[in-house]
DNA sequence: CGGCATCCAAACTGATACTG
DNA sequence: CAGTATCAGTTTGGATGCCG
């Protein structure tokens, strides 16, 4: 029983395939950094600060198995690798763009939530004891 | 140096902020469900097979935390807890719903993409021996 | 029912060394 | 350069039991 509703998320559901492949947000910076030209794995990793090595080898194969991502081997030495987005990972583009764009619009309501957030928990009762004094 | 244009991910950067906070699959698949109206913790769990109640605490926390989805205790016995999700939060709808469009669309070429990579694997050389007959 | 505490196993990190 | 491998240390995850 497939159940595939955007209102449950069955694990056998096929949309479920795709969160659990690509909605992380190693990817989703890889593909907005290879959208500007092709990459090698050392310049992509300069760009996605406080990635580890082995996240990023990790995640660029499984994008690369999901044709989202092509990997061209250049035979010169020292031998150089180049990451390029596929036509399939550049239709990825405009809902990832409008992400970012929400991230950046909204940002400040954000941050002013957490902080009342933060603030709540740190005076979590309106009969709070007075400690103090 | 908040090095923030969409070409790089400096960690200081503001956009880096809420793809380490929201750019997850859990999170994600929660304001997809609770856009179709406020549901209650276990009402959650059962629509996002495969989540660890932890998983779903941690996530509806940092939700709410970021003011994306608001909690409401129901003090009625046994107590009830509904989970609604706020304007702030329903503002993310068109991002993800463009994702979520994305991947009922894209899923076969994916899934071809997958296959053929896995191939690839199986038969790594042109150059094969054949080891059968 | 919601969710925290606990325990143990699994996964990830960071550093370092090694290879083609 | 682009990885793979390894190891110790930390984080995370799942499973279970308890409480209001």
């Amino acid at each position: 029983m497939s159940d595939c509703r955007p209102e449950s998320f069955s694990s056998d559901c096929p949309s479920r395939l795709l969160f659990d492949q690509i909605a992380d947000k190693w990817s989703m910076m890889i593909l907005v950094v290879l959208d500007a030209g092709p990459l090698r794995f050392n310049a992509v990793k300069r760009r996605l600060e406080g990635v580890t090595q082995k996240a990023l080898t990790q995640c660029l194969r499984r994008l690369e198995r999901n044709g989202l991502v092509s990997r061209r081997v250049i035979p010169i030495s020292p031998v150089a690798v180049e990451y390029e987005i596929t036509p399939l990972g550049r239709t990825l583009q405009p809902p990832f763009k409008a992400l970012y764009a929400w991230m950046m619009a909204h940002l400040p309501e954000v941050e002013a939530a957490r902080q009342a957030f933060d603030r709540r928990l740190a005076a979590p009762s309106s009969v709070d004891i007075r400690l103090d004094r």
